[in-house]
DNA sequence: GTCAAATAATTCAACCGCTAAACAAATTAA
DNA sequence: TTAATTTGTTTAGCGGTTGAATTATTTGAC
C-alpha cells in the first residue's frame, strides 16, 4: 500500500460524508465528522471540486457569529450513469446524476422473446444512445453504463442463461462493445441484484432480501449496504429453492421449486397472461384471496430457509409481488415467524418495494454513479 | 485514514507473505512479492521481529552467487491463542502458536446437560487455565482466548440460546471475566463457525459450507477465505431449514426442519444414543445403508437451497457426519446435481471434514492467532 | 459605529512513511 | 585474487497529513 491510497481513501471518505449529510456541509463539518483536519479536508475538497464531483453552494442562513460556511453538495452536472434493463416484456433505460436523481428515462414495451439476442441488444443500445444524447443536451456527461438482464451473468459480461428469454451463453458485453455505446465502460448484472440496489438507494434498510417477481423469481441480497454476490457471483436463485421435495416438475429439472408455487405462471393459471391477468388478480378480491395466500406460504417457507442461513431481517417484495403484497405478506410473515429460529427476539419485516416498474434500470444507473463516488481518485486524478 | 494505517496495513501485508510462503522467505523475497522496496520491507521486518511476531532463521542453502539471505518465519514462541469449546457431551481446549500448530490440547468427556451454565463455564475456564499454564511452562504466552458454543451468540458474548444445552440468555463473557482467564481478551462464537475456520486453516477451499453435525445441525459459511456471518451474526441455522412444510414437529416449533430428518436423534432412532449408536451405524453396513441415504437426501435438499442462494461450490461434512460421509455423500451429491441451477457448468463438491473431534476448539485458537496476524500493528506498536 | 468574539478557510513548517539510488556486506564463479 | 551477484542498510527526496498561525467574514455587545 502506498501513500497515494491514503489520498484515494480520504477522497472517497469526504465524498461519502457530503453524500450522506442531510444538508450541505461545510469543509469544517466534514473535518469534524471524519476526524481529518480542516487543512486536509480543504485540499481534498479542492481536488473534488476541480474534478467536477463536488460543487459549492451559497451559505445556508445560520444563527450565531462567525464567518459563514460554504456548503458542499454532489455536483448535479458531474458524471452521470446510464442504466439499461432487458426484461421479458419490456426494455428500459434511465440516466441518473451523482445525487441519485433520475434525469431521463424511457421504456419500450413489447415481448422480447420472439427476437434474437442480437436484435434485443441492438434495441437496448439504441435506447441507451438516445438517452445519452438527451443527457448531453442537458449538460451532463454519461460516464458509464450498466445493463440488467433477467439471468445468470458472469463478471466478463457473458450471459450464461436467461431462461425466460431463452438466452444461452450470449456475449452481451461483446455485442454492445460494437454499438453506439461501445466507448462507455459497461457492466452487466442480474436484474434482481440491480433492483435490490435501487431499493437500497431509495432508502431501504441496511440489510434485506429483495424478491424480484417477474416471469421467474429472483432475489437480490443486500447486507450492510453492500450487494452480496455469493462465492462465484450467482447468488439469489430463490425461484429454484425447494419448497416440496416431491412437488411438481420445474423447467429447471428439479421437483417442487418455489417458482412452481409462486411464479407468475402459477399465479395466473387459468387467467390471461401478463399485465391483464395481474390486473384481474389485483382487482378481484375473492380471486386474490383464493390463490395468493397459498403462494405466500410457499414464498414464506423458502424465505424462512434463506433467513435461517443468512440472518436478514427484512424481506422486500418487488416486481409483480409489489402490488400483490397485501395478500402475500400475511402468509409470508406467518411462515417466517414460525420457521425462523431467531424470530422470537429479532422480528422480521415484510414490505412492498418502494419502487415502480423498471427498478433494475434505476439500480443499474445508480450502480454506475455509486462506483464513481466509491472510487473518486480514478475520476479526479485522471 | 492516517499515514499510520499505511504502516499497519503493510505490517500485515509482510506478515501475510511470510505466513503464506512455503519456505522461509528473505526480506528481498518479500519485497519482490509485495511490490514494496527492500528498504521498506527491512524496516517493517525489524518492527515485526522486535515485536516477537517474526523470527530469523539460518540461511537456506542456495545455488548461485550473492550474499546469503536470512530466512523469515513466524515466531514459534510469540503470542499464542487459547481455544475452548463447550459441547453437549464434552469440553475441549487447545493452545495454538502463530504458525497454527497445536501445542497443547485437552478434552474432558462428560454430559454437560445436567450441569448449570455457571458450572460448565467454570469447568471450561479451569481447563483453559491449565492449558495456559502448560503453554507458559513451554515458553509461550497466551495472548487471547476464544470460546465455541453450540448456540446463538451475540457479539458481546451473550449466549442467546443453546438449545441442546438448554441454555437461555447466558452471559458467558461476564462469567468468564471473573474467573482465571478474566485477564485475557475473549471472544465467543458459534461452534459451527469456528469449526469452519479450522477447516479453512487446515487447507480447505476458499469458499465452502461446513456442516456441523452434533446433537443439532449447524453450518459455518466461509466465502473467499472469510467467515460469513450474515446480517446480524446469526447465520448458518441449517438444522432449521425446512425440508417438508408439513413434516414432523421440530423442537423449535416449526414443521419439517432438516434436524428432524438428519439430526443425531433421527439417525440413531432405536439405537443407543451417543458414540455407541454412532459406532453401530459406522460398523453395520446394512443399517447404515438403510437409513443414511434418506438423511443424505434431506441434507441435499436443504443444502441445494443454500447453494442456490449463496452459490458456494463445496460442502464439507463435519462432526458426526464426517465419518458417515461415505453413506451420505452420494445422496447429497445427487440432490445437489438435480436441484442447483448452476450445477451444470459449476459442479459441486461434497467431502468429509479433514478435522477430528473438537474441531471448533482448534478453530477458536486459530481465530485468536489469525486476529493477531491480521492486525500486527496493535501488537507491535504497543 | 466600532470592536471583540466566533467561526471558516488557507498557509506553512514539521513529521511520518515510502521510494529510489547509492553503498556496504557476504557469498560464488572465473 | 578478482569480478559478479545478491542481500540488506543508509540517505536524500517526495507525497500526504498534522497542528499552529494567519487571514477572512460574520454576529453581537458596548
Amino acid at each position: 500500500m502506498r501513500q497515494a491510497s491514503v489520498r484515494a481513501h480520504n477522497l472517497a471518505l469526504v465524498l461519502r460524508q457530503v453524500a450522506a449529510a442531510d444538508r450541505p456541509p461545510s469543509r469544517a463539518d466534514v473535518a469534524a465528522s471524519t476526524g481529518l483536519t480542516r487543512a486536509t479536508v480543504s485540499a481534498l475538497v479542492d481536488d473534488l471540486v476541480g474534478g467536477g464531483l463536488l460543487a459549492e453552494v451559497g451559505p445556508a442562513p445560520r444563527s450565531g457569529a462567525g464567518r459563514p460556511a460554504t456548503g458542499l453538495v454532489l455536483h448535479g452536472y458531474g458524471p452521470a450513469g446510464l442504466g439499461l434493463e432487458i426484461n421479458v416484456d419490456y426494455l428500459a433505460g434511465c440516466v441518473v446524476d451523482l445525487t441519485g436523481t433520475v434525469r431521463h428515462r424511457a421504456v419500450l414495451h413489447g415481448d422480447q422473446r420472439p427476437l434474437a439476442p442480437d436484435a434485443v441488444l441492438a434495441a437496448v443500445a439504441d435506447l441507451g444512445a438516445r438517452l445519452r444524447a438527451e443527457a448531453r443536451a442537458a449538460g451532463r456527461t454519461v460516464a458509464g453504463a450498466a445493463l440488467a438482464v433477467p439471468g445468470l451473468v458472469s463478471g466478463t459480461g457473458l450471459v450464461h442463461r436467461a431462461p425466460n428469454l431463452a438466452w444461452h451463453e450470449v456475449d452481451a458485453a461483446g455485442v454492445l462493445a460494437t454499438g453506439p455505446l461501445g466507448d462507455l465502460p459497461l457492466t452487466i448484472d442480474n436484474e434482481a441484484n440491480l433492483a435490490a440496489l435501487a431499493e437500497l438507494h431509495a432508502g431501504g434498510p441496511d440489510s434485506f432480501v429483495y424478491v424480484s417477481g417477474e416471469i421467474g423469481i429472483g432475489a437480490g441480497i443486500v447486507l450492510h449496504r453492500d450487494l452480496f454476490r455469493g462465492a462465484r457471483g450467482w447468488s439469489g436463485e430463490l425461484g429454484h429453492v425447494c419448497v416440496r421435495p416431491d412437488g411438481p416438475l420445474c423447467r429447471c429439472g428439479a421437483l417442487g421449486c418455489l417458482e412452481q408455487y409462486a411464479g407468475q405462471e402459477a399465479l395466473l393459471r387459468d387467467l390471461p397472461p401478463g399485465e391483464a391477468g395481474l390486473a384481474r388478480l389485483r382487482d378481484d378480491a375473492a380471486l386474490a384471496e383464493g390463490r395468493l395466500p397459498a403462494a405466500g406460504r410457499s414464498l414464506g417457507v423458502a424465505l424462512a430457509g434463506v433467513v435461517n442461513m443468512l440472518d436478514v431481517g427484512t424481506v422486500v417484495l418487488g416486481g409483480i409481488f409489489g402490488p400483490l403484497t397485501p395478500w402475500l405478506a400475511p402468509a409470508v410473515e406467518a411462515e417466517l415467524a414460525r420457521r425462523v429460529l431467531t424470530a422470537a427476539w429479532a422480528p422480521m419485516t415484510v414490505r412492498a418495494s418502494a419502487l415502480g416498474p423498471a427498478a433494475a434500470a434505476v439500480g443499474a444507473a445508480g450502480a454506475v454513479v455509486r462506483d464513481i463516488l466509491a472510487e473518486p481518485a480514478e475520476w479526479v486524478l485522471r
